[in-house]
RNA sequence: GGGGCUAUCGUCUAAGGGUUAGGACACCGCCCUUUCACGGCGGCAAUCGGGGUUCGAAUCCCCGUAGCCCUACCA
């Protein structure tokens, strides 16, 4: 029975938000947006210590500067707010309304049960079977003991044994829409911690709760999670609950296989901003990574079939063209797609992304052109990169050169060069064509290639041979400006 | 130690019994060119090891090896 399609993305406020978490909110967000359905998300914030309200900002801003909107979660920028029906999303605030009545049923029902052995008494055990080599599990000493409230406690859960009718062949099956078919031996399985003798409820009881009433269908999670699916399947179960399907996604590594951290370069999704890429190029490669698209059952199979929007994304994704295993981050495919991505957006499209960058440089001045400016300094710099060289390919723009290449001089402003550009001087009509039209006529005139009077300019006007394309380069100073930073060649 | 997962070019991957093992990024070379770029064309490059099953294995089975996850009164 299909229920609607709820995913969720429930990270911690513990810091910056992590470019693998990232991801996973991605597949969260493209299956939902693909099957029509809702994405939450939810903050779990239960790390008293390393949780504030801070980190869950930096957390909603980066999702929002990712594209991924959540339809349910918090208000961006107020700790209490939040929007959709089954608030509050963070789980400091769903204590007394969720956890501790779930806590209170699973006792009187027998599926949970008080246990008074000391953490000193459990750490000595456990000490002294990983000594002797043994495999240590909680051996269940207060699971029949019947132990009521009156001395500390914490609650365990009571795992299957082994023969139990919902278990096959003695195991809890998962089946995971990634990862196949997976059998945990009920053996191998203790009774694991609910709540801590503080009555705080621990992670696994607590997504358990969350997750069934958010009403989340598809649990789309990073795959260091898989273990811990067994022990709360068993808790579904006796919740009475129905466990929603689960997906688990491979990890993201580093360039050497190694866990993706800081030593890598970029963790952080505000680095990659910072680092002048798209959104839409950090959604894509994040996505092709660990997902092959398949269009009419074929793999995309060309560069132009790579580059997908949002909308194909959505359209194409499926959990099953997904990879079981892990994948390392390849920053060289998202640079490419960086530059693909700007190549073939239009100058409205970019110019929000690239003004933080050409501010900058020169605060300010970006909103003071004229759209047309706008236009043709975007599109005679979009064969950049990123928009940091975008940006930078614009700084000639704002400001005259502060020196003067010695060997860029000596090599393209000869003697025999400079009073041409006198002629370019008196040039007043700086369009496209007029500019052709009268280059071509002083070239003929002198016997000179187009190639010579153009880096003379670019040294000349900029300090340096290279700017964009001449005539955007003369289009982008005007003629005012040109005549002024000529006066000194002349 | 126990439980679970994974393994194709440097990287992301395609191919579930028969292909010269395909594509993309990166790299290298050539071409184009108004600088820097872009672009076009071409090249290099892989089935972890060992046993089976089979006429035939990257594909199926077993055994190794390596890596990762869980094994907390962390999340």
């Amino acid at each position: 029975m299909a229920r609607p399609v709820v995913t969720r993305f429930a990270p911690s406020p513990t810091g910056m938000l992590h470019i693998g978490g990232v991801r996973t909110a991605l597949f969260c967000w493209l299956f939902a947006r693909k099957h029509g359905g809702r994405f939450i998300l939810r903050i779990e914030d239960t790390d008293l210590d390393r949780s504030t309200d801070q980190n869950i900002e930096i957390i909603e801003q980066g999702m929002l500067w990712c594209g991924l909107d959540w339809d349910e979660g918090p208000v961006p920028g107020d700790p209490s707010a939040w929007r959709g029906p089954h608030g509050p999303y963070r789980q400091m605030l769903r204590m007394d309304s969720h956890y501790r009545p779930a806590l209170a049923r699973l006792l009187a029902e027998g599926g949970a049960y008080r246990c008074r052995c000391s953490r000193d008494l459990l750490d000595a055990a456990r000490a002294e079977a990983e000594r002797e080599g043994r495999i240590y599990q909680y051996p269940g000493t207060c699971r029949e003991a019947g132990h009521d409230a009156s001395q500390p406690f914490a609650i365990r859960l009571k795992m299957p044994r082994g023969e139990e009718t919902w278990l096959e062949d003695g195991a809890i099956v998962l089946r995971d829409l990634i990862k196949g078919t997976l059998r945990f031996p009920a053996a191998s399985l203790d009774d694991w911690i609910l709540a801590r003798t503080d009555g705080t409820p621990t992670y696994n009881f607590c997504v358990v709760v969350d997750d069934t009433s958010m009403e989340v269908s598809h649990v789309i999670r990073g795959d260091d999670h898989v273990a811990n699916t067994p022990k709360q399947m068993a808790l579904y179960h006796a919740l009475g609950f129905e466990a929603p399907v689960f997906a688990h996604v491979p990890m993201i590594l580093g360039k050497d296989g190694a866990k993706l951290s800081k030593r890598h370069g970029a963790t952080s999704i505000t680095e990659y901003r910072e680092l002048g890429l798209l959104p839409s190029a950090v959604r894509l490669a994040l996505a092709r990574l660990s997902w092959t698209p398949k269009i009419d059952g074929r793999a995309v199979e060309s560069a132009e079939e790579e580059l997908l929007t949002d909308q194909e994304m959505i359209h194409l994704f499926d959990l099953e063209d997904c990879q079981k295993s892990p994948a390392r981050f390849d920053m060289d495919k998202l640079n490419w797609m960086n530059q693909k991505l700007i190549q073939r957006a239009g100058w409205r499209e970019l110019e929000p992304y690239l003004r933080p960058f050409v501010d900058r440089i020169a605060p300010g001045a970006w909103d003071e052109r004229s759209e047309d400016w706008r236009d043709l300094a975007v599109r005679s710099t979009q064969k950049g990169k990123n928009l940091i060289e975008m940006a930078e390919a614009l700084r000639f723009a704002f400001e005259g050169p502060s020196e003067f290449d010695p060997k860029a001089v000596e090599k393209f402003l000869t003697p025999a060069l400079r009073p041409v550009l006198g002629e370019v001087v008196n040039l007043g009509d700086y369009s496209h064509d007029a500019l052709e039209r009268d280059f071509n006529a002083i070239l003929e005139r002198r016997g000179l290639k187009l190639k010579d009077l153009a880096q003379a300019l670019r040294v000349a006007l900029c300090g340096r041979p290279v700017s964009p394309p001449i005539f955007d380069t003369l289009a982008l100073l005007g003629p005012e400006e040109v005549r002024a930073r000529l006066a000194r060649w002349l």
